[in-house]
DNA sequence: GGAGAACCGTAACGTACGGTACGGGACTCC
DNA sequence: GGAGTCCCGTACCGTACGTTACGGTTCTCC
């Protein structure tokens, strides 16, 4: 009901960013056990203090969310001089970096909350995290392609219908097995690769100097 | 921890999918506030009966994953006489069901659930999902693909790598926009347009026919 | 050094919900 | 027609957890 001006503002003090780190470890390992009397005792932190500072269970949540995200923007992609080599080590950059945060313990933990939570109406976690993960990057990525497009080392018309399409050989059944529970350990190595071999597939479909990329039937 | 033979063997009565149909259209309706007192008042039938034809909340969500699981089964896509269009077609077919199924409303409640039980350890409804989802789609996608590389219209090393890919092409953000609750509404159109891009995709990059299919650098 | 704020630890409250018990009605079998 | 079975409706129980309240400690500011 009356959540400080620094909730607000999402300016957090070290002890409040302590505080979502313990929510975050604790998402991780118990999962769905994350009650408020499990927080207060592994942050150290008083229930009080946490209805105080979040407002309510849900604000504690989306305040971890937004917390977590305002750590994973990772580097800009800048554009300029741009030739194949680059523009190809830039996307096989971004899958790779991609792969590892869907592949993130972190990250499951966080996305089942949101889900789970999506189902309910209460507090939109889900558009949080879309709109740090899937959007979020979709934005950043698609000036890369307008630019290996304006350098004419891609061809296609609507860069959100390429970005989809690179998020998908990217992304493949990952997430959705992890989320599921499959195992699935994917190492740095198989990140590697699979990043590779998405980049190299969405160039096999978008590269300018390649084949007509699809045969029209 | 006494259940009937019934529930054993997955034999269920009328008035038990009866019920099942209730649950999975509290599960759409109602997401995550799906009580075990709902359901009996939806079904009009008593809380003791619940427990005793499924034991308890987790074997009444198991068993309602398994009784939807059952109906999604589809025809089988048989494999001989295969000539590219024919293989085209299955491909679309196959890629335009399964967008279909992932964007049900059905499929989007199921699978939140069983994410959310993912989290804890407890009755691996996340499992019986994905063996029933994505294994099993694996399952019977990969014959066709083999048939059509015995026919020379394809060309990969591994079946279960080229599945994936298609995996990838044909659902792309679909599913996470859609279970984070992301609107997305998918015409009969826009599932057709997709799943002709998709195979349109794949054969570019797996079609026998086509330039060698990836450049090695 | 005294007032007040911030916060920890813990106890207490209210409620929602999983699970159980019980009475009563409908049906079957003898 | 009486016993047994199945099942509906509802009341009940126990507990877990969100939320609130409060005493005690530390720190700041004057």
């Amino acid at each position: 009901m009356t959540p400080t001006k620094k909730d607000q503002d999402g300016e957090l003090t070290t002890r409040q960013r302590a505080v979502l780190d313990a929510v975050l470890e604790l998402m991780v390992r118990e999962g769905d056990q994350l009650t408020m009397t499990s927080v207060a005792k592994r942050a150290s932190c008083s229930k009080e203090t946490l209805y105080k500072w979040f407002g309510d269970r849900d604000g504690l949540l989306a305040a971890t969310v937004r917390w977590q995200a305002s750590r994973v923007r990772a580097g800009s992609y800048d554009s300029q001089r741009l030739d194949a080599a680059l523009l190809r080590e830039s996307l096989k950059d971004f899958a790779a970096t991609w792969l590892e945060v869907i592949s993130s313990s972190t990250s499951i933990a966080l996305n089942r909350v949101a889900i789970g939570h999506a189902a309910s109406r209460k507090s939109n976690l889900g558009g949080i995290v879309l709109a740090n993960g899937r959007f979020a990057i979709g934005e950043r990525l698609k000036p890369v392609l307008e630019a290996g497009r304006a350098a004419g080392l891609l061809n296609f018309d609507d860069a959100e219908t390429a970005f989809r399409t690179f998020f998908g050989l990217v992304g493949r059944d990952v997430q959705i097995r992890l989320l599921l529970g499959d195992k699935l350990d994917m190492t740095a190595a198989d990140i590697q690769r699979d990043a590779t071999r998405a980049t190299d597939h969405f160039f096999a479909l978008y590269g300018a100097n390649s084949e007509p990329r699809i045969r029209i039937l």
